[in-house]
DNA sequence: CAAAGAGTACGAACTAGTTAGTACATTTGC
DNA sequence: GCAAATGTACTAACTAGTTCGTACTCTTTG
């Protein structure tokens, strides 16, 4: 904001020095845009007020994005991409399934803490019933990736007896993801209601060990929870 | 919508007709509000939109509620309060307290998935970090009430030696919450990744049954989890 | 190898339509 | 008669999207 880029001059692939840089302003718009989109929504969400935020235009956005619209879908799945990117940074592989699964929620619940801003965006996406996620595409990408390792890990602990069987591995998803979503999203009125800072790092630690503890209660078989 | 009432006729307490009708116009702007700020947001609402829903107009709107964000304040107010009304229904005194963590458990379940429109309003209010449910004053007699019921049977299973000790019931409430709230406010973005309508009348049922589980494994001692 | 040409990248100012909020006059019920 | 309730018409500000013109880069051609 106060510090004016003199030049907006970057090194190409070639090192040739220049002045445009298309890859980078679109980078740079995006950015820009998911941080204004997740703070005030779709409509909230001011095209002058992003572009002003921007080293680039209001102009460029309309050049690169064609609409809103499309600026937020491209946001979104920025948004999306970015965290798929990281939940491919967890590695459980060769641990025994109930270690895998405790990481996997420490893990999960982590991530969503550390993604406000992509917790929010999924917020509003919700608000608008998933309609730009839908025409988007990105999605066919992330169905198959995101169930995979409980998949794994649930066939696992099967097959060595720790977990019960007649679960779904679907539905434990859904459960590990709606305590660790939650615990960002509903953060400001749960907080408010209670007059507790929920979002303590003290009451975060004890959230998170419960939360784990919780869905290993729910999977592991009653007789092998020892130490959980 | 179609059913264009002739005459806004309405009866007062004491029976004689009028056509003023202070109380029922402001109910009426409310519940038309309500609808709108749920489905739009606040920034995507629009007071000529709401107006016109409205069995009056946009100069009652800003005569009794005197600007946009009055109007959604009261609308927010006004969700809360039924909820909490709704809630009272619940009568679970004199179970014991497994049943009755059962039936408040799966009474939570039902209660969000038939106030959708409330679950909005508070995903909108979160959006907006909780500041117009801060500065309103309905709160203050919510937190009591909410997490009563839960310390109440918290503090009975522990005496009856059911439930496990070191528990939070502020936590617990956390946690059903979450599963619950969830389960509405995601239901969206969650089907669209998956593929499945998590909506379904079956699939419902089963996270219902599958909700109830999670939270007695965790509160009721291993021993005692018979036939849950 | 320089000049012309073509396509991409970018900026400033403008526009058409929308939107929250208001001024003023009028009706209604006691 | 009077205060509360209500309808009509307006406005000032905002906002998504556009127009027009320019500079930069790469390629083609003589």
């Amino acid at each position: 904001m106060s510090t004016p880029v003199s030049t907006s001059r970057t090194k190409s692939r070639d090192g040739a020095s220049r002045v445009q840089d298309p890859e980078g302003t679109k980078q740079n718009i995006i950015e820009v845009a998911a941080q204004e989109f997740a703070l005030n929504g779709l409509s909230g969400a001011r095209i002058d007020e992003i572009a002003a935020k921007t080293r680039s235009s209001k102009r460029m956005i309309y050049y690169y994005f064609g609409s809103k619209e499309g600026l937020y879908v491209s946001a979104l799945e920025n948004a999306y991409r970015q965290v798929r990117e990281g939940e491919a940074k967890l590695d459980i592989e060769g641990l025994p399934p109930l270690d895998a699964l405790k990481r996997l929620v420490e893990f999960t619940f982590d991530h969503h803490h550390q993604h406000e801003e992509f917790i929010r965006m999924v917020m509003i996406e919700n608000i608008h019933h998933g309609e730009f996620l839908e025409r988007s595409g990105v999605i066919r990408d992330l169905n198959v990736t995101a169930i995979g390792s409980i998949e794994a890990i649930y066939a696992k602990g099967l097959a060595d007896g720790v977990f019960r069987a007649g679960l779904d591995p679907l539905e434990i998803h859904w459960q590990i993801s709606a305590l660790c979503f939650f615990n960002v999203s509903n953060r400001a009125t749960f907080s408010k209601i209670f007059g507790k800072d929920v979002g303590s790092a003290a009451y975060q630690e004890s959230l998170r060990r419960q939360t784990v503890e919780m869905v290993l209660r729910f999977v592991v078989k009653a007789e092998k929870l020892g130490g959980v």
